[in-house]
DNA sequence: TATACGTGGCT
DNA sequence: TAGCCAAGTAT
């Protein structure tokens, strides 16, 4: 019988994620919320394996919101180095300062507040008031719209994201008890990340397997709008950029436009990639050329 | 709603 | 090898 009512699904991932969840740095009980925030911001659209060194160097060195509010946010940037999605560090940086000036160096625990916050997101927020304070909020990520669309909802594939239906699917089983709802957020994420992946799911060790709706009807193949296909980085803008901020990130005095453009021969490119630096604040002018904000 | 935004490992 | 994929956010 599929998993149609409210229990079934939190009482197997639980028991499941207490039995075989990774231990990561920042599930750990006495890890800071600054120390999960951080994680998060470092996690969005990146594996696990690439954050953690990442992580340790990062609350070793900035261990408060104010320790990292008080140097520049190039520094972040040149810290954050080849993880990817260089502005994460600049709003991560942006949001201690936020964090420090606005909430006396503590990290807000509301919802809304840390919505409020530059590089938070409906994800981010809601991970974050779970995670670090045990707060009832449903918890929605890529992984946790799988493990729903093929447990609960018989399809391969999540639909198109909607933020007003996913988190709908999600609070709909969603443990009233605060302590078993932290464990599901947590669990139905883990469980989507190493068993019910999006290519070749591992249903042979899934807690969910004898109730799945997708492996009930038979594995039925996806047959809704397909994600559009992620653009070849070899050559793109992004690429461009990518060199650049590699140069900033190395230099430690201002890079000139020669040496820049250097890295790239199609100049119109190139120009495209540096002003789009610029106005993203991720690269400032300073005398006679270019510098980490 | 669709697109831009890094980087690297895996198949 | 070329393409797929990874705990999203901002616009």
């Amino acid at each position: 019988m599929p998993a149609t009512d409210t229990e079934t699904l939190p009482r197997a991932v639980n028991a499941w994620f207490r039995a075989n969840a990774r231990e990561l740095p920042w599930r750990e009980p006495q890890c800071s919320a600054w120390g999960i925030l951080v994680s998060e911001f470092m996690l969005q659209q990146t594996p696990v394996a690439r954050v953690l060194p990442q992580w340790h160097a990062w609350l070793e060195r900035w261990p408060t919101p104010a320790a990292l509010a008080s140097v520049p946010p190039g520094e972040a940037v040149r810290a954050w180095n080849r993880l990817g999605y260089p502005r994460r560090a600049l709003w991560l940086h942006a949001c201690a300062v936020a964090i420090t000036e606005k909430h006396g160096g503590v990290v807000p625990a509301d919802v809304d507040e840390l919505l409020a916050l530059p590089g938070i997101g409906p994800y981010t927020a809601r991970a974050v008031a779970a995670f670090a304070y045990g707060v009832r909020v449903p918890v929605v990520d890529t992984n946790v719209r799988r493990v729903l669309a093929r447990a609960v909802g018989g399809q391969a594939e999540p639909g198109p994201p909607s933020a007003t239906r996913d988190l709908a699917a999600m609070s709909a089983v969603l443990p009233l008890d605060e302590d078993e709802a932290r464990v599901f957020n947590a669990g139905a994420m883990e469980l989507g990340a190493i068993v019910c992946t999006a290519r070749a799911p591992r249903c042979g060790d899934c807690p969910l397997a004898s109730v799945c709706s997708w492996r009930l009807a038979g594995y039925p193949a996806y047959d809704g709008p397909r994600r559009a296909v992620q653009k070849k980085y070899e050559g793109s803008d992004r690429h461009v950029r990518g060199l650049i901020m590699r140069e900033l990130r190395a230099a430690h005095m201002p890079v000139t436009d020669a040496e820049l453009s250097a890295l790239w021969p199609d100049e119109a490119q190139f120009g495209r990639a540096l002003a789009g630096l610029l106005a993203d604040g991720l690269a400032v002018r300073e005398g006679a050329g270019y510098v980490l904000p």
